[in-house]
DNA sequence: TGCCTGCCTTGATCTGCGTCAACGTGCCGA
DNA sequence: TCGGCACGTTGACGCAGATCAAGGCAGGCA
């Protein structure tokens, strides 16, 4: 249920996507965000806040929004506050790769030229603060210790993404399915929710594209972990995770 | 043969790594390093060296020379000034995915915590610059640019990641061989090296672990392309990529 | 209330790549 | 010069997961 998502975006007023999947966007206000320790805002000081309000904008998200593709110019960074993004790469033949899932906290748009080079949309009903990439650069240059914060989420960023190919190129259809719920549950403990039984909201044939696997792949091995008794599927895509230390095991392949 | 890579390490002077793979360490003059614009040390002006070069050591390596091990407390970040790096991630069994090769200009060690999340090991005659982790960080604080340089090489590495997961998850063998081809022309070409014959100076394991294959996949597939009349094997672990438009549609998956 | 649509599951079959095995080749040290 | 060893190549075969196909099920709308 998670009503704090969604009372966050109620906060914001009755804004609304408008048909073409575009967004409205409303003034935020920094010092009220619930989720500020968990964003690259995290180590500005209350009276500093005024400076980051001033430049961001709050935007709401409706399942399938897309939010930027591929290519187009990288002219904002995001930060999500509420609900799960997506960001996944394709192939000219419609072949595509998840790269990430995003939670309240994380940020994404730091692109290394001036292109983006994913597209992001989103799972659920979300809330993401944009920060004019410009602007954020020169907020970033008067408060280093936010471009230290910023750095040491990229870094961390990059364990993950090593993780992440250690998982696609070595791991068998059974361990990348528990890995992945393990990593879910502990992504959901750190930011203050349940990780047992934890939210899994993106579709099968994410998890799919994500895991290098297909959707009937995906599908199987569920069937098979719950047959085993290792996980039991729970309403409202909820997973409960029936023995963790036996998932830890079959994810390092042990 | 790439003369430079071979004097740059004669120029240290004879150390010599000792039995046990541990390596001897000089002094280091950044000033005559002539790779630092592709290393973070490159914003630093002329007069700021001597800050990097009293906390800086060189290392030289041997093939096979392990750096440092995955687990093992992270108390040095590395920068690469000369010859070739892996980088690798194990699995209790064996399995192994190398998450990276490094050259000239490529750091590592940069850990978000405070283990190393990967083992490094020289591939070939290499040689590296110890930066003490704490040190390092005293200088980051003093001199941003340094830390922003750090930021933007983190953000370009992760874009390398992303890419590498889209290969992992999504990629056939030959679109794999194809796409690892060409990204080590570009990268030879980036630090001012020839990019067509390219250097492949890691074994067919190494290949495999790096793109999810075996070996005699990699083998097999090199046969293919050969066959094909894209690429000629050359003698010192060269290779001629004959036709790079047809190997980027292959890579692309066109 | 009932139909439709999108997502999930399950079954049957196929195939790209892994596995197992053998052999070629070049380098290095005795 | 020769033998051994590490690495690369090639062939035969097997299997994990993809592909193709058919329902099942739940939510939304008339």
């Amino acid at each position: 249920m998670s009503p704090f998502d969604v009372n966050r975006i109620r906060e914001l007023g009755p804004a609304m996507a408008s048909e073409q999947g575009e967004a409205d966007s409303v003034p935020s206000p920094c010092g009220a965000c619930s989720v500020r320790h968990l964003t690259f805002c995290a180590p500005m000081a209350e009276d500093e806040l005024g400076h980051v309000s001033k430049i961001v904008s709050t935007i709401e998200l409706h399942p399938g929004d897309p939010l930027f593709d591929e290519g187009e110019p990288a002219d904002n960074v995001y930060s999500v506050t509420a609900g799960s993004v997506k960001v996944y790469k394709l192939l000219p033949d419609g072949r595509r790769q998840v790269i990430g899932f995003l939670f309240s906290g994380d940020f994404m748009g730091l692109a290394h030229n001036d292109l983006y080079a994913y597209s992001a949309e989103a799972i659920t009903h979300s809330a993401v603060c944009r920060f004019p990439r410009k602007k954020l650069e020169q907020l970033l240059e008067r408060f280093p210790k936010m471009e230290r914060r910023l750095l040491g989420m990229a870094s961390h960023e990059l364990a993950v993404a090593q993780e992440q190919m250690l998982l696609l190129g070595r791991k068998t259809a059974k361990e990348k399915i528990a890995s992945f719920l393990l990593m879910l549950s502990k992504r959901s403990e750190q930011r203050g929710q349940t990780p047992n039984p934890v939210a899994v909201p993106m579709s099968r044939t994410d998890i799919g594209d994500y895991l290098g696997l297909t959707t009937e792949t995906v599908s199987r091995t569920f069937t098979q972990l719950k047959t085993s008794n290792l996980i039991s599927l729970q309403p409202a895509n909820k997973v409960e995770l029936t023995s963790i230390d036996a998932l830890r095991d079959i994810a390092e392949g042990i």
